[in-house]
DNA sequence: CCGGTAAGTGGGAGCGCTCCCATCCGTGGG
DNA sequence: CCCACGGATGGGAGCGCTCCCACTTACCGG
């Protein structure tokens, strides 16, 4: 470091090339309106000649902005959601940004290390604004980026009562629509097999399973709830544990289709018959997803809507800086193929 | 955007509180030696108690440098090698700066105009230098940021003669070695399925091949060189055309694990017994490897080290600025398992 | 007792840009 | 023919930092 590229031009020896002032070189740059054509053209000129590229510093510098956000990634996400979700996430956010001139960031925070040097980065003023990809109960970021004022906005909450913007998909009406199509098949003793109860998306995902008992009259019972963790190997443990308990079990519904997957496998392996004597739903239909057998019915998370309104949301907060946080739940959509 | 976070302290005001002057501020910030304890403890106070945190862009503006690097990932690298090899790159490429004061930022690069945005960005000088995730012949990005004199470092290489630093794993001696291990099993019509031949590293592979087979006085067939892209499906449907025209083949080299576990496929279906009638050595053994039945032997590419040895190389293109590229090239592994 | 040296410190001079106001020029109406 | 007005333009005043040199002070040996 410590050294300097060479023959880096600056405005002003395009303005002195183009025989204009400061100002209008940084109008035309800009593509500010307020400059005759013919100086335009003539100092575009210019700017090609010298191969001029103005120095992001200096911008940022005098005119407080980064423009440039972040796209941050815990190494819990890293593992946990593997590619199809990440990669979806990461695309419709890119494009989402596509027709503004600002550049986005993905950023690792693994360690505590990381995430202290993140956190002056971006209140070092190279970001104008940070997306974060779910995060934990337990993680300071959030609060961190909030109470050092920059725009913030998460993925999925932490809790009930989040006070940072946050886009979510509707995980209790998306339980609720895959229980209530599974109680309107005529199954009555569905099974679940949930998420970590320490995580909010997993315990909303159990929210609407009850609630979707309820207008049916059909009493909620806990040992039909067995918990995972998101993995395939816990569905296919969980799975058996469900069977073993309730053997006259005719439906499950699992909060991953990862589980799922797993949970099919195991209900193959006890001979039981899917649909006919056991229907399965899941949930997330990342894409593309691996294909099951038989093809899973699913809840879909709208990653991509998702991406693109974290992005809205961002956006809008640079710009004005709203009093208030915002919260938006995303609907999901009940994917029908061939388990339910 | 346009909006200022409120209250963001300067150096300044800082040395306004602790009674000393500006320089005294930043050596303490900086960590720079010639500052009186007593001194630098009553600064350090000041600090914290106006939370002060130094403004990026002026110490870029300042201090000709970024402190941050870009790792590049284009379109293609996104699909073609999926996770393991991503992420145990970006891993140890993050290990790598730990110690650094540098900001390691993941952009990606999908179309036109992120390309062009990202040059404008890194030529602004938003990085100080540039690590370019595997790349394609036709890139235009490498020779982009040469021009513009910005360090980089490529991950493999886009021909035999680059004039970009680069870091490569040794793919002609590790198929070498793949081969060779092959031959002295006593395995004489060796098939290859190969990657697809405009990528060089798919040459190399292919070279290793041939120069293992002189030494051993057997002769090159094209007949039993087939092409695959890399995916497992390739590899399936490259083992049957290998199969169908060398009933004969008694080992194939796949010049990917994926292609190898297609392969593998390919071969119980025929009901050949791997490795009593065919012996499969695959190329990568990116970890965590989906286990294959039976375990994979194969030619371990050296992730962790080429992650590492990129991060060396760039900062030292970073501190000094050397006049010629260079090139480096590391070892692989043969590591043996149950398939040959 | 004094010059000499080193350690510690203060602050001027930028870094290259944006913002904004003063200025200039051309035009149209009175 | 003069003045007012608005669009186009020039450039001063910073933005908050680093670099570096000048300055102060304290302490050393002669």
């Amino acid at each position: 470091m410590g050294r300097q590229r060479p023959g880096t031009p600056t405005l002003e020896e395009v303005a002195a090339l183009a025989g204009v002032g400061r100002g209008t070189v940084s109008r035309v740059v800009n593509n500010a309106a307020g400059v005759r054509d013919s100086t335009r053209r003539t100092v575009q000129r210019a700017i090609a000649e010298l191969g001029y590229v103005p120095n992001l510093a200096a911008r940022s510098l005098a005119g407080h902005r980064a423009d440039a956000v972040a796209l941050v990634m815990t190494e819990t996400d890293w593992r946990l959601f593997g590619e199809p979700f990440f990669t979806e996430i990461v695309h419709s956010v890119g494009d989402a940004l596509t027709d503004t001139p600002v550049q986005l960031l993905l950023t690792l925070v693994r360690s505590d290390t990381e995430r202290q040097r993140f956190v002056e980065y971006a209140r070092g003023g190279r970001v104008d604004g940070v997306l974060l990809m779910s995060v934990h109960a337990e993680d300071p970021l959030p609060d961190m980026l909030a109470k050092a004022g920059l725009p913030t906005v998460m993925l999925g909450r932490r809790s009930g009562d989040e006070s940072v913007t946050y886009v979510d998909a509707d995980n209790a009406g998306g339980a609720r629509d895959a229980v209530t199509h599974l109680l309107k098949g005529g199954r009555d003793t569905i099974g679940v097999i949930g998420g970590p109860p320490d995580m909010y998306v997993a315990q909303c995902r159990l929210r609407g399973y009850r609630e979707a008992l309820e207008p049916a009259g059909v009493e909620f019972r806990s040992s039909l709830v067995v918990e995972g963790d998101f993995s395939e190997e816990s569905g296919h443990r969980a799975m058996r544990d469900l069977l073993a308990r309730h053997p006259e079990l005719d439906a499950v519904f699992a909060a991953s289709d990862s589980m799922a997957a797993g949970a099919l496998n195991a209900l193959r392996a006890a001979g039981r018959r899917v649909p006919e004597d056991v229907a399965v739903i899941g949930f997330d239909d990342f894409q593309p997803a691996r294909p099951t057998d038989p093809p899973l019915t699913t809840v879909r998370q709208p990653l991509e809507a998702i991406g693109r309104t974290m992005v809205r949301l961002l956006l809008e907060e640079m710009e004005e800086s709203p009093a208030a946080w915002r919260h938006v739940i995303l609907p999901t959509e009940l994917v029908l193929r061939d388990t339910a």
